[in-house]
DNA sequence: GACCTGGCTTGCTCATTGCAAGCTAGCTGA
DNA sequence: TCAGCTAGCTTGCAATGAGCAAGCCAGGTC
């Protein structure tokens, strides 16, 4: 017998969290999502991951709560959409920290300087954290931006969760 | 063919880390090392976790400087232990994010109430960050304390990086 | 000398991954 | 009308990875 472990019962949340998040793909996926993509397609596009890698990884995170699956009008005909909930947008400190110690103690020679935080109503870089460390006002999610790294040069808002 | 995908070359560091913290299994090394285990089979026995998966996982650590492997007296004879290194105790503000997402966004029936911080220079509870909230003071690493959820109800402090 | 203990390694089996191909509903184009 | 396309899956195959059990080895103790 071999089958894989699972922490989701487990006593401890970081445990918990990790059965979810710490899969391969999966913080990933959550980075795109949280980038704005939101089809099967683009995920499958941008990150190169397989097919059905990529259909049992929405599925875990629909069932886990991250994301939704929303029917969305493409032309005249309906598709679906995977959409953040608020489960899943709250997984933002998660991967801030992770940015943090990549740019930190990682390197790479395709890495062009550190991914930065953009507090669009100032225009100014600030960290993650409570407040804007350049204008000192609260940093809600709908005044965030990522800018740099993977993303090329453009500024990416951060999606918005539905709900 | 296929090999695993690596993003250690990435140009994202959420991919990098991702590369080193996404594996099943890693994260919960990574957090029972903070929580001071040093030791193959103290790991092995906590974790449950295969001998031949503990082995490369440990490896790999060490590999990427996050763990750094150091001769020690048992009795008479010299074995080996596991210590944090800085990138490793880095990855501390990681841990604290999935715990904090995975008390607010999953529950089990096992969990005796959330994760806590304590800060042992005032002696109360704070959350995560630059400064204690009770008494206001830097939080060092060498001042703060686990407190409930796996580690059953003692007090277990950080461990310390070498070097 | 027999046994123990920590830290691996090896061998086996099953699960998961990567890849490629195929499938389906509903569109577009001719 | 009918081939072709597209998004989103599903299926099949080969290779890697995980879980388990057993074995190995050095340096102890009994």
């Amino acid at each position: 017998m071999s089958r894989r472990i699972t922490w989701e019962d487990a006593a401890c949340p970081i445990a918990r969290a990790a059965d979810v998040l710490g899969e391969p793909w999966t913080l990933l996926i959550l980075r795109n999502a949280t980038a704005g993509t939101t089809r099967f397609e683009d995920f499958r596009a941008q990150l190169g991951i397989a097919d059905n890698v990529l259909t049992t990884r929405l599925a875990k995170l629909v069932d886990r709560g991250l994301l939704t699956k929303l029917p969305y009008r493409d032309g005249g005909r309906t598709r679906h959409e995977y959409r953040l909930t608020q489960a899943g947008s709250d997984a933002l400190p998660v991967l801030h920290a992770l940015g943090a110690w990549g740019d930190t103690h990682t390197s790479s020679e395709n890495a062009r300087g550190p991914m930065k935080l953009v507090h669009t109503r100032c225009g100014r870089l600030t960290r993650p954290g409570a407040k804007c460390d350049n204008c000192g006002k609260p940093l809600a999610r709908d005044d965030l931006a990522w800018r740099g790294s993977w993303l090329g040069d453009g500024e990416i808002p951060l999606a918005d969760p539905v709900g």
